[in-house]
Order: structure tokens, then C-alpha cells, then sequence
DNA sequence: AAAAAAC
């Protein structure tokens, strides 16, 4: 009896299979894509549509230029992908010599190869393409022969491309499709001006499509001159994914990281079983990996400073799960897509706020839920507090300040990271010492978790009248001797007038960290990091 | 004072 139904629940299920197959009961086929794509789709499992794919495919296929807000995780690369596909295929004879018929520019080159990857495998065995990838830290010459053959598609970083076109060895003029992926952050790395030169050599003749995490003015301004009558397509998926990560901060002294690390590695109740551990700085994702390898832990780091062989074996390793612990600056923050990822620990909080949204968001993808855990040190406090701010929340906090102005003699005691609430200390005990002085002016010593709230920047009503006194809620009730300001409030030195606050027009927006003119600079010189650094007045 | 991207 039980034998038999389950035999019928077997036959059910290759019935559906076989439906599914000769049927090809694929949505993606409403969407009007040829069938050499959607056999591969499913072929590949992939038959439902994401939100972005359902509402770019079908626009994209007649021709329009697009504007995404689309974050990695959402398909977009497959919504513009097919359809270049699809035009593709719609092309007769083959692409002539040194030239692309479309471009795919991305901003670091593991975010490119993934496009490349994902591409090919969207075109399946079936379909005739040829594709390449042009990114710097590994040898022009097989990108180069690959060229004069001429290629269907071309993903790139800026770099490598620019260098190949100056040396004639790309023509960008048979170029149809242009793509700028994560355009907010290409613009950020200052790759503003050898962008607006590709798509200057491709000319008008193109349909362009451009995707965006953000709609920051600079995007908007690049947007309007690259795309011609956008549709406008908006997937941003903010607040229910964040939503499925358990987001929590652990206060620890720097040197205590280390040790809370390896508790939380090993604690069974953490079930980590792929991580991915961000740092501040090259050097220092070297350090975290160097010491879980002491302390008995796989890892392999990814940075910058790497090769781009070992960058490339680090992922993937990571992917197969050959280690399940991944060390790496932000340079792995946006973009990585690297499935099963059930923890990201920041290790160190970034000094971009808005990448330690992007670092918690390498997990729970998919659906599936996870865990950010970010270790905290007294110095961090103020980065700490632009990221609540950023995000509109305050973080739940464990352990201990005490704990975190360690200036290096503390053992982290287990009571800091297995306690969670009220970011007090726990009872002195063997276990927590606490032997730690207390530098603090008696002002600082309250409670950790309050210090996201100090100063209330994000209770500041932005349109406050500056030339009125000012009162905060907080400060009501409170004496002050004759004369002197409510805390938190500048005044003039001359006037004596309340000044606005440092902080009115930056609510909710993360401070900026660089000065404007070192941006400007990186934007429009494109000169290396190194040269930036060596022609600064000290 | 960082990271990313070209040799």
C-alpha cells in the first residue's frame, strides 16, 4: 500500500517532468523569446520568470532603451542577456573581424566573469555564439585573437577595454547593444569618463541598457545622456530581503575579534556553514585568513592584491565548497553571488556605509534566510552609528563597551558574545574580568547601545528654522547653568546664534567620507590609486 | 586614511 503510493507520487512527479518538457510549459515563452533560449532555460530549471525579467524582457525585445534599479540577485543579468540573445540570433553570417556585436561593461572583473558565465550558459550548446571577456590582470593575447576573429558579445571592465580600443585592437562601431551593469558603482570608481568614451565610439545606432542599485543624481545625469527615452524599470527589492537577515552586533575589543571569531565558528548554534568574513583593508583580510588558518580553520582570502588566478580559485573554492570560509574586502561586497551563504561576518564595519548593506546581502538570497553578525570596536562606534542611520534602525547589540575601548590586555569573556540585550556588562566573574580602566569622561559611559542615538540626527526635522533656538525633546527638563548651550547645539562665536547642526542635511544619508575634489579627482584623471597617493601634498 | 580598475 505505502509502496504503491509512493510509486504513484514518483509517477506523478515524471509525468509533470515529461509534461513540462514536451509540452514546454516554459513562461518564459510568453515573453516572447525565441525557442533555441527557452528550450536551454529549461533545460537549465530556469522557468518562472523573476519580477525584472518579466517586465524588462518583453520592452527590451522591441527595441527600447532601459533604466534598472536592479540589485545583483534579482536576474537582471538574464533580463538583458535573453534578449541581446534573442537579437542576436536574428543576425545572419557571423560578426565581423574586431568587432563586438554587443558590450557588457561591469565594474570589477569577478562581477564580469559571472555575466560571461551566466550568458553562455543562457545561450546553451545549441546556439552558436561567440563570446569574451576582457579584464585586466591576466594576458590581452587570447582576448586579443578572440578579437580579430570578431565576437556576438564582449563583457568587460573598463580598463582592459579602453587599453584594446586605444590600440586598435576593438571596433566598437558594429556594436548594437551596450549594457553599463552597477552603473552607480562604476561611477564611484571614477570610471565616468572612459565610459562616456565607449559609448561615444559606438555611436547612435545602439540600444543601450543601464542598471543601477541607486538613482543618485550622477546616475540620473549619465542616464540622460547615454539612453534614449528609457523604459524604466524599478526591482529594487529593499526591504524584504533585508528583512530575512538576522542582523546583530557583538561589541568586542580589536584585539578580541580574533577569539570571538573562533567561538562563533565553532558554537553549534550558529550552524555556519558557508561564510563569508568582510575586512577593512587588504592587509587585513590577509591577517583574518592567516589566523583561521592557526586556529585550525579552511579559509581563502580574495582581494585586490591578488592575482586574478588566485582571486578566481578563491571563489572557487568558496563556491564548491571546498572552504566554506571566505575572507575578503569590499571588493567581494556587491555583486558576488555565491549560493548557500548562511553568515556574513563583518569583522571589520566598512568605511562606506552603504557596503555593509551590500555585504549582508551576499545571504539570505533566493529566499532563503541568514545571518550578518558585526564585531564592533570602540573605534568603530561612529561608522557603526552611520550604518543604523543609513538603514533606518538601530542594530541589537551583545557584549560589552567595556569591552570594546580594549586596548588590547582583554581575553573576550564568553559572557560577551553569548548574553544579548542590554549591552551592559554581565556580572564580574573568572569569566569576565573586567579588568579593564575605564577611560571614558563620565558623559560617554552609558550603555553601548544608546550610542546610535546621541546627537538624534535622525529625529532632526530637516526644515528646522536655523535662526530659531533650538530644543531637542531630550533636553527638556534639563538644567543648565546661565549661558551655556544645550549639548549638541554650535554657536556662532560671534553672534552667539544657534548654527544648524552638522548633521540636519545629512539624515539619513550616509557622511561623506572623501572630500569632494579627491573624488573629482579619481573621477576624472583616472589615474591609479598609487599615482593618487604619490602626488598628494602631505 | 580604503577599495576597485590598465600596463
Amino acid at each position: 500500500m505505502g509502496r504503491r503510493h509512493a510509486r504513484c507520487i514518483v509517477l506523478r512527479a515524471s509525468q509533470r517532468l515529461w509534461a513540462q518538457k514536451e509540452l514546454n510549459l516554459n513562461n518564459f515563452i510568453s515573453l516572447g523569446l525565441p525557442s533555441v533560449l527557452t528550450d536551454s532555460l529549461t533545460a537549465g530549471g530556469f522557468t518562472e520568470p523573476t519580477k525584472i525579467q518579466s517586465q524588462a524582457i518583453p520592452k527590451l525585445m522591441e527595441g527600447r532603451d532601459m533604466m534598472g534599479i536592479a540589485q545583483t540577485g534579482s536576474g537582471k543579468t538574464a533580463a538583458f542577456g535573453l534578449p541581446i540573445l534573442a537579437g542576436i540570433l536574428g543576425l545572419t553570417g557571423r560578426p565581423r573581424p574586431l568587432t563586438t556585436r554587443a558590450l557588457i561593461l561591469a565594474p570589477t572583473r569577478e562581477l564580469a566573469v559571472q555575466i560571461d558565465e551566466a550568458i553562455r550558459k543562457f545561450a546553451g550548446s545549441k546556439m552558436k555564439l561567440d563570446t569574451v571577456l576582457l579584464l585586466g590582470g591576466v594576458s590581452r593575447y587570447h582576448q586579443v585573437k578572440k578579437l580579430e576573429r570578431g565576437v556576438d558579445i564582449t563583457v568587460a571592465t573598463p580598463g582592459r577595454l579602453k587599453d584594446l580600443m586605444d590600440d586598435g585592437k576593438i571596433r566598437l562601431n558594429e556594436t548594437r547593444w551596450l549594457v553599463l551593469d552597477e552603473a552607480d558603482r562604476m561611477l564611484d570608481m571614477g570610471f565616468i569618463a572612459p565610459v562616456r568614451a565607449i559609448a561615444k565610439a559606438i555611436g547612435f545606432k545602439r540600444q543601450t541598457m543601464m542598471f543601477s542599485a541607486t538613482m543618485a543624481p550622477e546616475v540620473a545625469d549619465l542616464a540622460k545622456s547615454l539612453l534614449n527615452e528609457p523604459v524604466r524599470v524599478d526591482a529594487s527589492v529593499a526591504g524584504s530581503t533585508v528583512v530575512k537577515i538576522d542582523q546583530r552586533v557583538i561589541l568586542s575589543g580589536a584585539k578580541a575579534k580574533r577569539g570571538v571569531l573562533n567561538e562563533l565558528l565553532a558554537s553549534e548554534t550558529e550552524k555556519m556553514e558557508r561564510v563569508i568574513i568582510f575586512a577593512r583593508t587588504k592587509h587585513g583580510a590577509d591577517r583574518v585568513a592567516k589566523n583561521l588558518e592557526i586556529d585550525g580553520h579552511k579559509a581563502a582570502a580574495i582581494h585586490g592584491n591578488k592575482s586574478q588566478n588566485a582571486r578566481q580559485a578563491a571563489l572557487k573554492g568558496f563556491a564548491t565548497g571546498d572552504v566554506r570560509i571566505l575572507v575578503a574586502t569590499d571588493i567581494a561586497a556587491r555583486g558576488i553571488d555565491v549560493p548557500g551563504i548562511t553568515h556574513v561576518v563583518n569583522y571589520e564595519l566598512p568605511d562606506d556605509p552603504e557596503n555593509y548593506v551590500h555585504r549582508i546581502g551576499r545571504t539570505g538570497r533566493n529566499g532563503a534566510s541568514g545571518f550578518a553578525i558585526t564585531l564592533c570596536d570602540g573605534t568603530e562606534r561612529g561608522k557603526l552609528r552611520d550604518v543604523e542611520r543609513l538603514i533606518r534602525r538601530t542594530l541589537p547589540v551583545s557584549g560589552d563597551l567595556h569591552l570594546a575601548n580594549d586596548t588590547g590586555v582583554v581575553e573576550a569573556p564568553r559572557s560577551a558574545y553569548k548574553k544579548s540585550g542590554n549591552g551592559r556588562p554581565g556580572p564580574r566573574s573568572a569569566k569576565n574580568p573586567r579588568t579593564q580602566v575605564d577611560r571614558r569622561s563620565p558623559a560617554e559611559r552609558r550603555p553601548f547601545a544608546e550610542f546610535g542615538k546621541e546627537g538624534a540626527p535622525k529625529s532632526q526635522p530637516h526644515h528646522q528654522p536655523s535662526d530659531a533656538p533650538r530644543t531637542r525633546p531630550a533636553a527638556e527638563g534639563r538644567t543648565r547653568p546661565e549661558g551655556q548651550a544645550p549639548r549638541g547645539v554650535r554657536r556662532d562665536l560671534e553672534t552667539g546664534k544657534p548654527m544648524a547642526p552638522k548633521v540636519a542635511d545629512g539624515a539619513g544619508k550616509p557622511k561623506q567620507r572623501w572630500g569632494k575634489a579627491q573624488k573629482d579627482a579619481l573621477r576624472t584623471g583616472g589615474r591609479s590609486n598609487a599615482d593618487r597617493q604619490r602626488g598628494r601634498v602631505a
